[in-house]
DNA sequence: TGTATAAGGTTGTATATACATTATAGTCGC
DNA sequence: GCGACTATAATGTATATACAACCTTATACA
């Protein structure tokens, strides 16, 4: 069942395997294209192929003339695309893990129910889990569910699928609204993510949309110090430059 | 001053171009790989470079046996767009007014030399401005710009435009990095931005790419209490679940 | 007419080779 | 001790070649 994979990816597999275990950290040399060629016997342009394009894909940074290093893992997270949390911290070749504070249904009160634009809602379910990166809280996510978009949201298990995960794999996701503020953690948020009162924190509020309702919103609260919001996108090559 | 590009960059810039000028749309096919090697006089491998790279990089799809293909520019748009600070407060029906703390041009520091890609950089201007609402500090604005890219950009006059208005005039965009943090404001912050000193503020870093150099980089610092970043826009259908 | 086969073009991968560029370490001469 | 030069190693680019995989089209044949 093991695809015939061609012999530049497997070098790539065999260098990232390194890094996501630990074995190569950050900094560290990996080995350089002649003994790349000695010990997988390939030619040099297949592994300067597979050096190039970790290179490209953020994992490795090289210097002509010294060597190539595995690159320090900038903490940071997407701001245009959603994506899941445990994915983007195993990128980065550290160890993902979740605390499930509270799980629940719940009624909505007035607030939520404008915020889900409905009048009255049957059902609504919330969450609260904190996300881990090598066992240090870097992302607080207090979600609200539309029970009428996924019914079957509590039934899941969020220690093996993040709430992001579930949904996107779930529900097609028509639109999306992201605000971006900046505050200092209230009281339960330090202690959740084990932070000062002086720290400040990042809060991502977004609303998502799927067949014209909201499906569900949720807070994000990253502290300062741990994460950096991110985006780079290339601006629509035939001229819709946004204003 | 045109340094010698490599002959796989010029394949993707001619490739580009096209794409860019409109000259070829989208699901239009491109050369290929064996008729670049007789209009550009290079070896298939690196006609094959230049396509996959653009490939990877989202311009173009690649069918075996079939051809290269223009690809659909994906509908997506950016969460924080380019928008002019002016035009936004006297959309909001408010006085917009701004004041120059310092303009200048610099030298680069290995640091800022970093950020803008670049080994050596001839010329770099620098720009410190307080953009207000009813006379209200909102925004705090830090920027270099690339000499090269925007050589009359001290030349202007920030009073009547801004700069982001000047350089989206003045040079096209090609690429957008933007960095969302939250920080504690400094104490040069707090004097310009009249704030106290536990007043969380948002960090928004940009870079912008024309042309394939870094053409500015800007530092936005916004008060937590009086701004908060916000886009909605629509998914196309497909997830962005990442990888 | 319909189907199987062959031919040719296109992308995908892999190799061996060559030369250029860059950084480091060492050596020689002073 | 210090500077200039050299050797070495690493990455960066480019070429020529080869074969595999895939698709389309044309052709041969029943």
């Amino acid at each position: 069942m093991t695809e015939a994979q061609p012999l530049y990816a497997r070098v790539k597999d065999h260098i990232l395997q390194n890094i996501r275990s630990g074995a190569w950290a950050p900094g560290a040399r990996v080995p350089s294209e002649n003994e790349l060629v000695e010990s997988f016997r390939i030619s040099r342009m297949t592994a300067n192929r597979a050096l190039r394009e970790l290179m490209v894909e953020g994992f490795l940074a090289r210097v002509p003339g010294v060597g190539t290093f595995v690159k320090e893992a900038p903490a940071r997270s997407s701001l245009v695309e959603l994506r899941n949390i445990a994915d983007e911290i195993e990128q980065r070749g550290h160890r993902y893990s979740s605390r499930i504070v509270a799980k629940s249904e719940v009624t909505a009160n007035p607030a939520l129910a404008e915020e889900f634009e409905a009048r009255a809602l049957d059902r609504l379910f919330h969450i609260l889990i904190v996300h881990e990166e090598n066992g240090v809280p870097v992302q607080l996510e207090d979600r609200y569910v539309n029970a009428a978009v996924a019914p079957d949201f509590l039934k899941q298990d969020f220690v093996k699928t993040t709430p992001t995960a579930y949904l996107l794999a779930a529900t097609p996701v028509d639109e999306l609204e992201h605000t971006v503020e900046a505050a200092l953690p209230t009281f339960d948020q330090q202690r959740l993510l084990g932070i000062g009162p002086l720290e400040p924190c990042l809060a991502l509020h977004r609303r998502s949309w799927s067949r014209g309702q909201v499906a569900t919103v949720a807070t994000l609260t990253y502290p300062a110090s741990r994460y950096a919001l991110y985006s780079r996108h290339r601006t629509n090559a035939r001229g819709t430059l946004s204003q």
